[in-house]
DNA sequence: CCAAAAGTGTTCGCGGTACACCCATGC
DNA sequence: GCATGGGTGTACCGCGAACACTTTTGG
């Protein structure tokens, strides 16, 4: 029992994880209920402690598995949270992380079926254990200042998505309303997108055509120097 | 002895600071030299453990305060290490932090002055200890892409400064060279700074007028969705 | 008077912004 | 044929980039 004694005493260490994914009409983060205290019942990030034998980002992945059966997304380490107090029981200092998640893939879909896990709109979140809510709010604030100057925004669509599709996403994201022609002479130019043969379908309106985003031509383009701004 | 005991094993956490500090020709990073097993002798960032009664920003300026002297300086979070085989004892997490000094205080200065403490250019660092060049690295690549669209350059230099120093500061931080002449429109048009009746002294040639950046400006106007960007 | 850095304006071209209508499709 | 969203072009303006000479000062 309890056999793990060291000289100094030490904070708990775990990691948090803010899943955001895109609907048709909404930006999302995937919570869990939790079963146990403290705050048994309360909505919560998916998260957990930290094992001796793997890494902040591999505790990371591990918990999004475990916990919400979520895999293959993009991942990326948020900010350290160490308030005294967030935790009831003891000291505990979390390294939160966020995560793209394509709604669109069914294995995502499937697993967040769950009892006990769901997904939430941004702007109607219930209420959360410890401190979550701010590393919502602080993931959501890096998520908006990231989208602009980086390519990640394509992690939450599916891998061939219309311009309206790639318009509405960074609308949400960044909460503002975008000019329809203007982003669309935009987003081309940068010749980060191809046009794939495809068009939507099941609507009942003109399809759109379908493009996707090319990560070589990206790459090639950023060790040129070049800087992506939107 | 060793009264701390756990039912899970625990990592150790640690706090590592980057300063930064601008002298006439170079940015440099303050090291100090380590006294003790492991990496005895080596030169290292100053950090430490984190006790259970502080956060992670307390431990930090704990830290810069009792083993650099360094106290006052603008402070940022970087991000968490957390390799397996970072520390040769044990597991240990460390989260950076990056710090900007005034090398113009000349407490900063006088502090720093010490045995086994040294401000390095950045180009011309020693070996360091632990996986502490990667850290500064990383934290480099951060105040490259900040300074650009945050005003913390002037966290660098004296309170007030000529437009010279604030170019250079900007030319070494971001490694080109930048016009004199469109450097100075752009930085004025912003409105950040203000003109004050002083020159430079102690110069063998034309004296330079010498600007404060008004904080309460940037304020306003970054409240107004005003966005910098240099 | 000489060395050193301060200070200053204009031109050009690109990219951001504002703005409205016709087209294709499914029902 | 109608509702729904897809798709397209132009004019204007402001900002970034390129670029060189005169002024001030101390020694």
């Amino acid at each position: 029992m309890s056999p793990y004694t060291y000289e100094y005493a030490r904070a708990a260490l775990a990691v948090d994880c803010v899943v955001f994914g895109l609907d048709e009409t909404d930006l999302k983060v995937l919570l869990i209920q939790r079963r146990i205290p403290p705050f048994q019942h309360a909505w919560a990030l998916p998260g957990g402690f930290v094992r001796l034998d793997e890494t902040l980002d591999e505790a990371a992945r591990r918990e999004l598995a475990e916990e919400a059966g979520v895999t293959d997304v993009y991942l990326e380490q948020l900010y350290s949270f160490s308030s005294l107090d967030r935790d009831p029981r003891e000291r505990v200092v979390t390294v939160a992380y966020y995560a793209l998640a394509k709604l669109s893939d069914h294995r995502i879909r499937a697993a967040t079926d769950a009892m006990g896990v769901g997904w939430f709109g941004l702007d109607d979140l219930p209420k959360l254990a410890f401190d979550h809510a701010h590393i919502v709010a602080t993931a959501h604030d890096r998520l908006r200042g990231k989208v602009r100057y980086a390519p990640i925004g394509f992690e939450l669509l599916p891998p061939r998505f219309s311009l309206t599709q790639l318009q509405r996403l960074y609308e949400l994201v960044l909460g503002t309303d975008l000019d329809k022609r203007n982003f669309r002479k935009k987003i081309l130019s940068l010749d980060l997108l191809v046009e794939t043969d495809e068009v939507e379908t099941g609507v009942r309106h003109r399809a759109a055509r379908l493009y996707r985003f090319d990560r070589r031509k990206y790459e090639r383009l950023a060790k040129q120097g070049f800087e992506l701004s939107i």
